[in-house]
DNA sequence: TGTGTTTTATGACGCTTGTTTTATAATGCA
DNA sequence: TGCATTATAAAACAAGCGTCATAAAACACA
């Protein structure tokens, strides 16, 4: 019984998150949203609260579409497989990226969840998620031999957790191929046994 | 033939270092820098440009006296034990740290390097200083024999400088002893032939 | 066709930002 | 003792920030 929005929520979360993704939170002003969301600002405090709130919005929403996402499609393979698959996509877009963005929630890390004890939370328990998902895959790939026994499976998903902070971080700085994928590869190599190791040194 | 400076001008920078180090760039005001280090902001324009320049010097003031110190402390030990000992001191920070403030550099390798290619370019050159040093010591512990040569040296650096990074990023979020002791060693573990690895596992 | 309710549009609010201005104080050198 | 030069102090500058008030517009329901 009152007037009816004439904007689509969800596409201006979408134009919010790339804002924020882009340039971070403080970077980030309200007039350049109501310039990339096309509302003004009345509709986007009317509909989302204050530039804080938004910014929750939109990690949260970059959370569940794009890393919870992966962790379901990943959790489906073969352990070992799904390990590496893992860093596919991240991998992938730290070359190809031409604005070197990064990833959103690994911005996050550094830039809100250090000054503000909520989106800690939120970041730390995406973490925790992601260490989860490496902690039980790495358990499976141990039960059916596809992942080393020689080291404790919470040693390996925490140093698959460095790693992948590692590349977002060093991607944004040197998004260099050859060494980012060294990285991962290296990375990676931790998780086979030294016989079974195809051996790619050299 | 003018009238002298009041302040010291190391004491005012390292104070601004302390002050961008621990709120970052963004976050740190001119008033901020202008009551943390006791002079005005008259003298501080004079002395040091703007806040920008201010910032560079308290970069490059931070690489300087924390990081390539270091670098040269750990370098003249034997090349397996210089690799661990560069890990100590980050490690113990990012547990010990109540502040939780992390590494200047690799802050600002999310904060102002993306936006800004003059700041993007220090810190790449620090970065790929700390490479060097990686790929130095590496080489010199798979001649010495103390270095796995199962991996390239190349790899093993990229990865060892993936792991600094990762390391000081999620020592931000989740600063728990367990899990950056576990991200650092599993990753040093890398280094050591299995033959000879200590087994920790367990 | 009103009435109530919510969304729009426009513009302005107070505040903080980085920076500069103006004037005064303190020195070295002639 | 002046003169030139530089540092200090205090305040003010314009511009940008996040946010909100006001009023017009668009719907559902009586």
């Amino acid at each position: 019984m009152a007037r009816p929005r004439e904007f689509d929520e969800e596409q201006v979360l979408d134009a919010a998150t790339r804002c924020f993704w882009a340039r971070g939170y403080e970077l980030t002003s309200v007039r350049d949203l109501v310039q990339h969301t096309g509302i003004t600002s009345a509709s986007l405090y009317n509909a989302f609260g204050d530039k804080r709130a938004l910014y929750g919005r939109a990690l949260n929403h970059y959370i569940e579409s794009g890393i919870a996402e992966r962790i379901r499609r990943c959790s489906a393979m073969a352990p070992r497989a799904g390990l590496a698959a893992f860093f596919d996509e991240p991998l992938e877009r730290s070359i190809s990226d031409p604005d070197h963005k990064g990833c959103m929630l690994i911005n996050a890390s550094l830039e809100v969840a250090p000054h503000d004890s909520g989106f800690r939370e939120v970041v730390a328990e995406a973490l925790r998620r992601i260490e989860a998902f490496f902690l039980d895959r790495i358990t499976a790939g141990q039960a059916d031999g596809s992942v080393t026994r020689r080291l404790a499976p919470q040693d390996l998903a925490a140093h698959l957790l460095g790693t992948l902070m590692g590349l977002r971080t060093l991607s944004r700085v040197r998004p260099e191929p050859a060494l980012l994928t060294a990285l991962v590869q290296t990375a990676l190599a931790l998780l086979d046994d030294p016989a079974t190791a195809e051996t790619s040194a050299g």
